[in-house]
DNA sequence: TCTTTACTGTACAGATATGTACAGAATTCT
DNA sequence: AGAATTCTGTACATATCTGTACAGTAAAGA
């Protein structure tokens, strides 16, 4: 009689969802029944997919660790031509795809995770060789070079708060000034 | 005959210990039964201090809001001198007494919670402004001068999760460094 | 069409968290 | 010492979240 229409899920949606809940509530809110709820489907669905709250969680680990080693490592505008463009391009990736949305989450995650602890360092550490070395491109030496590095990775991964909100053009007009500021002699 | 000797916790001592619970694991990690097993107390202690959870909470943002604004604003070693030295205190004072180890889980928080966004906006306006007077007070203009009070800002909020661990005395060096760039012509 | 696969919903058992009630212990004030 | 204040433990009712069992529906391939 009724053909009652089952909607489905597939794990990417399941994936997708509790990513969005990790950037808007931490760790802590990445709840199974909270996101069944939000997709409109019952929690059960989620077992097929998952072994568990735990795999889940290893799995948006290891999306978020792609995304800022192959994914960035692997892009030709972050790899060839100038090194100063290079730069530039990774603001304008950074800002553009909001390759940082899930930094204080996973920060503070990785406060209490052994595992999310490891993969932050290691996510880090690649970021900071990636930089470093097109400072380094540039001539600069030692402390300095290490300050330069420092101090472009933190802005960045602080950048995505918007925590002074600006028009695109202003935006635009400032990360010109914030290149030639971090790379003039 | 057995005179059991009851342990007492607190209102201030509530409050550190969730405080502490916020910085390592989120606002979703402060719970009461489990700060509660921390302290080494019975629950219901709690809500002689708080009526329930949410007044903690609104206890905990009113904390975090107080330390950039009056403790920091009144601070002399912030707001006499030479504006390059106030920028150094700054730094110095935000790393010494780590005054960003909340930054990442308020910001998450503020994400799902209107009071805590609100807060949030609030203790960063009031900071941008502390922050761009000295630099406008240096001589910088217009969005010469909104960038750097954003850098040296956005730099300083990311700081404090150790992105990049290294001894006291590079630190050190690279602090002047910092200051030296930001701050010069 | 039949079977496999990829899912879905309902139901149950247990763990964990919240908030309330209330009697009692330790400290402070008079 | 007596009384008020401040805090504690135990007990209970309820809500939320996790994981398991299992039967059933939908789509895809043989």
């Amino acid at each position: 009689m009724t053909q009652k229409k089952l909607k489905r899920v597939s794990k990417d949606e399941w994936l997708a969802c509790a990513l969005k809940a990790l950037a808007s509530g931490g760790i802590g809110d990445v709840r199974i029944d909270k996101l069944a709820r939000q997709l409109g489907v019952a929690r059960s669905g989620f077992y097929w997919h998952f072994k568990d709250r735990q795999e889940l969680l290893n799995d948006m680990l290891a999306y978020w660790a792609h995304e800022y080693t192959e994914v960035v490592t692997e892009n030709k505008a972050l790899t060839e031509g100038p090194a100063v463009q290079r730069l530039e391009n990774v603001m304008r990736m950074v800002r553009d795809f909001e390759l940082n949305r899930f930094e204080a989450a996973v920060f503070i995650w990785s406060q209490s995770d052994p595992a999310a602890r490891e993969t932050f360092d290691r996510v880090y550490k690649i970021r900071l060789d990636f930089i470093r070395d097109m400072f380094s491109e540039l001539g600069f030496k030692s402390d300095d070079l290490e300050m330069r590095a420092q101090l472009f990775m933190g802005y960045l991964a602080w950048e995505y708060t918007d925590f002074c909100p600006q028009s695109t053009a202003k935006r635009d007009r400032l990360l010109k000034l914030r290149l030639h500021l971090l790379t003039r002699k």
